[in-house]
DNA sequence: AGCACGCCGACT
DNA sequence: GTCGGCGTGCTC
C-alpha cells in the first residue's frame, strides 16, 4: 500500500475477509487516528510484526491505477531521490475525485399543493425559486437567507421540485476530422512523419521550426490521429494559464475544447477532470507539467510545446524536469513522444545530432510571413537620455510604427516600477528582512515588493535609515516605469503592460490578447510572458529594452536561455503581411549571444555552447546534482553543510563542489548553502548520493533538498 | 502531509 | 497557576 505522503516505502496492511483487492486499486486505510486514501502497490512485504496490521478500510469505487503510472511514480522517485509517496501525490491531487460525483440535486418551483403549510422563511425559498435556473438546495437557502433544513423540508412538503442535475461534464469530444486549416507543402512534410509515429511505440521525435512556421498545426496532425486511433493525448504547454490563443487554435482545429489541467482550475473542473482522464473519456488533455501524473487510461501520444522552457522544472517539492520526465513515461508507455521547439535545449539539440532523436524542420514562416531583421543598438554608442531606458533610435522606430498604424512590443523581463530603490541621502537600500533580494517598487500597487517570498511594504515618506525625508530614489527600470517614459515621448499611444502582477489568469490573458488583437493596443511592454506563442498580425516591432539583462551571473545556462528568450521575442514580429523589424539594446554588442542573434546564426551558436559545456564536462556531457542546505538557524545549517562537504564523495568519475552560500543565501527566512555534485555522463549519481546522504549526520532543524539535474543555479 | 506529544513565554 | 507557540517524531 503506498500513501501519497512522503514516508520512504509503502505501508502493509491486512485485506479484511470478502474483501478483493488487486494491483493499482485505490483504497481507504486508518493511518494513526485518521483515515487515508492510497494505492495497493503490491503484495505485503511481510518486514512489519502482523499484530501491528490494520484492515484495509474500504475500496475506492474508480478504476486502478494503471501499471504504467505507478512504474511511471516508482521510476521518477528513484531517479529524483524523493520518496515514491511524494511522487504519488502528483498523482492522487484530487482525493475526492476516488468516489463516483454524487448527483446534484437543484429545486425549481413547483405548483403548491393543498394543505402546504406556508412560513415567512419558505415564502422567501419560493420567491427565490421562482427567479432563475434551478439550483442547489446550499444555494438557494443562502439566496433566501434560511437555513437549508428549510428548503429540505419544502421539497418534502411537495413546494419545490426536485431535479438531478447532470455533473460537471466535459466538453464534447474533440473531432479528429473537423476540417482544420490548410497546410503548406512544408508542413505536411513534417507532419508525415509525426502521424507516422503514431500506434508505432516508443520514439522521440524534435519538432524545430522557425516562430510562426505553423508547428502547433503540424502536431495536431498527429494529435488527430492518436485520437482516431482512440487513445488519449497529452499536451504539456509552459504556462497553461497563458495559452489563450493556444486554446483558440485548438478549438478550430478540433470543433470543442480540450481537457485543461493547471493550477487555475475550480475544484469541482479538477474533479471531473481526473476523473475522466482515469476512464478514459478525456481524450486529449492540455496541461502544465503536473498534467504528466495523471492517470490516463490508455495514453497514446505526448506532445511538449517549447521543450526548452524553464518552466517544465518544478523546483520546490519533488523536483523533476517534466519535459526529461515526459519521455520517460512515453518509454514506459511505449508511446511517441514530440519535443517542440523555435529554439530547442542543447540536450535535446545533442540528442537530435546523435541520433537518439529523430528531427524535423520547418525553415519557413507560415502563409509566406518572413523573419524579422535583428539590428543590435549599441547603448554605449547610442544612449538614452539621462534617466531614461529607450535609446533615440528604438524612440524613432516606436512613433514611425504607431504612425504607419501597426502595434509594437517592448520587452522587458522586470516587473514593477523599479527593481531598487535607495537613499541618495545615507545609501540605505531597501531589501526584504527575509531574502538575499532588493525589494522591487510596484508603483501602481503602491507597494515595495520581495518577489522571493511576498513580503512588501507600503514605501515611507522618508529614509528609514536616516531619517530624510523626499530623499529615496528608483534604481533601474521595470515595465511600469518603461511605461511612463513611453507616455512622455508618445503621449497619443495607447499603452498596455503584461507581467505576471496583471496577468494573473487564462481570462486575464484572454482578455489582454482581444485588446491587442482588436487594435485597441498601440504598444504592449511585457515581461517573459509575452514571449512566447502569440500571434499577433499587426505586431511589426519587438524592442528588447535591456537584452544583456540575462546574461550577468555564473549560471550554466544564462547565455542559452537569453538565446532562447530573445529570439522567442523577436518571433513575435512580422508574423503577418508585413514584415517585422526587431532592435536590441545592447551594452554588450559583441557577446556571442547578441552577435548570434543579429547574424541569425543559431547553428553557430549551438555549436559554440556545445564545446563549451563538452570542454567543461557540464551537461548534457556530464551530470549535476545539487544539495541545498537549509534552515532557520544559520549556525546549524552551517555545520549541516560543513558536514556533507565533509561526507562529500570523491573518484575519478564524482567530485563535489562546496558548501558555498546559495545565491539567495537568506531566502523566505531560510538560509542556504549549496553543493554541487559533478559527475561523468555515465555515473550513476543516485546511488553516490544516496549513499552520501546515509553517510553524512545534520541538525534536525536543517532541511537537505536534492535536485537531480538542476536547471538554475539558484 | 497531519496529528500528538512536549517543553518554554504571556495571560484570564 | 494555565493556554499555546512550534520543534520533533510517528504513522503499517
Amino acid at each position: 500500500m503506498l500513501l501519497p505522503l512522503p514516508l520512504g516505502s509503502a505501508y502493509d496492511y491486512r485485506v479484511p475477509d470478502g474483501m478483493t483487492l488487486g494491483t493499482g486499486d485505490f483504497v481507504v486505510v486508518p493511518l494513526g487516528n485518521r483515515a487515508a486514501s492510497g494505492v495497493v502497490w503490491g503484495p505485503g512485504l511481510g518486514d512489519v510484526d502482523a499484530r501491528r496490521l490494520k484492515d484495509v478500510t474500504a475500496r475506492h469505487d474508480c478504476p486502478p491505477l494503471p501499471d504504467v503510472s505507478r512504474r511511471f511514480v516508482d521510476w521518477v522517485a528513484r531517479y529524483t531521490l524523493h520518496s515514491p509517496g511524494a511522487v504519488l501525490k502528483m498523482a492522487m491531487s484530487v482525493t475526492d475525485a476516488l468516489e463516483p460525483p454524487k448527483p446534484v440535486t437543484a429545486y425549481l418551483a413547483a405548483e403548491a399543493p393543498a394543505g402546504l403549510r406556508m412560513t415567512a422563511a419558505r415564502a422567501r425559498v419560493l420567491a427565490a425559486a421562482a427567479d432563475g435556473p434551478p439550483r442547489g438546495a446550499a444555494d438557494l437557502a443562502r439566496e433566501a437567507g434560511v437555513s437549508p433544513g428549510v428548503v429540505k423540508g419544502l421539497a418534502e412538503a411537495g413546494g419545490l421540485r426536485a431535479l438531478a442535475l447532470a455533473p460537471v461534464g466535459l466538453p464534447p469530444a474533440p473531432d479528429p476530422d473537423h476540417p482544420g486549416p490548410e497546410l503548406s507543402e512544408e508542413q505536411q512534410n513534417a507532419a508525415g512523419p509525426l502521424v507516422g509515429a503514431v500506434g508505432g511505440g516508443f520514439g522521440v521525435t524534435l519538432l524545430d521550426g522557425v516562430p510562426g512556421a505553423g508547428k502547433t498545426e503540424v502536431y495536431f496532425q498527429a494529435v488527430a490521429e492518436t485520437l482516431r486511433q482512440g487513445r488519449q493525448v497529452l499536451v504539456l504547454l509552459p504556462e497553461i494559464a497563458l495559452s489563450a490563443q493556444w486554446l483558440e487554435r485548438f478549438r478550430r482545429r478540433f470543433g470543442s475544447a480540450p481537457a485543461e489541467w493547471h493550477s487555475d482550475l475550480t475544484h469541482g473542473q479538477r474533479r471531473a477532470t481526473w476523473r475522466a482522464v482515469a476512464a478514459g473519456d478525456a481524450k486529449i488533455v492540455v496541461g502544465a507539467r503536473s498534467a504528466l501524473f495523471l492517470p490516463y487510461a490508455d495514453l497514446g501520444l505526448i506532445v511538449v510545446d517549447e521543450e526548452h522552457e524553464a518552466a517544465f522544472k518544478q523546483e520546490d517539492g519533488v523536483i523533476y524536469n517534466a519535459r526529461d520526465m515526459a519521455v520517460v513515461r512515453a518509454q514506459l508507455g511505449d508511446i511517441p513522444i514530440t519535443l517542440v521547439s523555435a529554439t530547442p535545449s542543447l540536450e535535446t539539440v545533442v540528442n537530435a545530432a546523435n541520433g537518439r532523436y529523430a528531427s524535423l524542420h520547418l525553415r519557413t514562416r507560415h502563409a509566406g510571413a518572413i523573419l524579422p531583421e535583428i539590428e543590435v543598438v549599441d547603448m554605449i554608442a547610442n544612449p538614452p537620455a539621462r534617466g531614461n531606458w529607450l535609446s533615440p533610435g528604438l524612440l524613432d522606430e516606436l512613433g514611425r510604427t504607431l504612425a504607419g498604424g501597426e502595434q509594437a512590443l517592448l520587452f522587458l523581463n522586470r516587473r514593477g516600477y523599479a527593481p531598487l530603490t535607495l537613499c541618495r541621502t545615507c545609501g540605505h537600500r531597501f531589501q526584504c528582512p527575509r531574502c538575499t533580494a532588493w525589494l522591487v517598487e510596484h508603483r501602481l500597487a503602491g507597494r515595495l515588493q520581495c518577489h522571493h517570498c511576498g513580503f512588501n511594504v507600503t514605501p515611507p515618506d522618508a529614509c528609514p535609515s536616516c531619517e530624510t525625508a523626499d530623499s529615496l530614489a528608483a534604481c533601474g527600470p521595470g515595465v511600469e516605469r518603461l511605461a511612463e517614459e513611453v507616455a512622455g515621448a508618445l503621449p497619443e499611444a495607447r499603452v498596455a503592460i503584461a507581467a505576471s502582477d496583471n496577468i494573473t489568469s487564462p481570462s486575464a490573458a484572454a482578455s489582454l490578447v482581444a485588446a491587442i488583437e482588436k487594435h485597441e493596443v498601440d504598444i504592449v511592454i511585457g515581461t517573459q510572458i509575452v514571449a512566447k506563442g502569440y500571434h499577433f498580425p499587426l505586431l511589426t516591432l519587438v524592442g528588447a529594452v535591456d537584452a544583456d539583462l540575462g546574461l550577468q551571473g555564473g549560471d550554466l545556462r544564462a547565455a542559452e536561455r537569453t538565446y532562447q528568450l530573445l529570439y522567442q521575442v523577436a518571433g513575435r514580429a512580422g508574423r503577418g503581411a508585413k514584415p517585422g523589424r526587431v532592435l536590441l539594446q545592447t551594452y554588450m554588442a559583441a557577446h556571442p549571444v547578441i552577435q548570434a542573434l543579429s547574424n541569425g546564426d543559431r547553428d553557430a551558436f549551438l555549436a559554440a555552447e556545445r564545446s563549451a559545456r563538452e570542454a567543461a564536462g557540464m551537461p548534457p556531457f556530464g551530470r549535476l546534482v545539487a544539495l541545498v542546505v537549509s534552515g532557520k538557524d544559520e549556525a546549524a545549517v552551517d555545520e549541516g553543510a560543513r558536514n556533507l562537504g565533509r561526507a562529500a564523495p570523491h573518484s575519478d568519475t564524482v567530485r563535489v563542489l562546496g558548501p558555498a552560500p546559495a545565491p539567495f543565501a537568506l531566502l523566505r527566512g531560510r538560509h542556504r548553502r549549496r553543493l554541487l555534485l559533478k559527475a561523468a555522463r555515465g555515473a550513476n549519481v543516485q546511488a553516490v548520493v544516496r549513499d552520501w546522504l546515509a553517510r553524512a549526520r545534520w541538525p534536525k532543524k536543517v532541511r537537505v533538498q536534492v535536485d537531480v539535474d538542476p536547471y538554475s543555479f539558484l
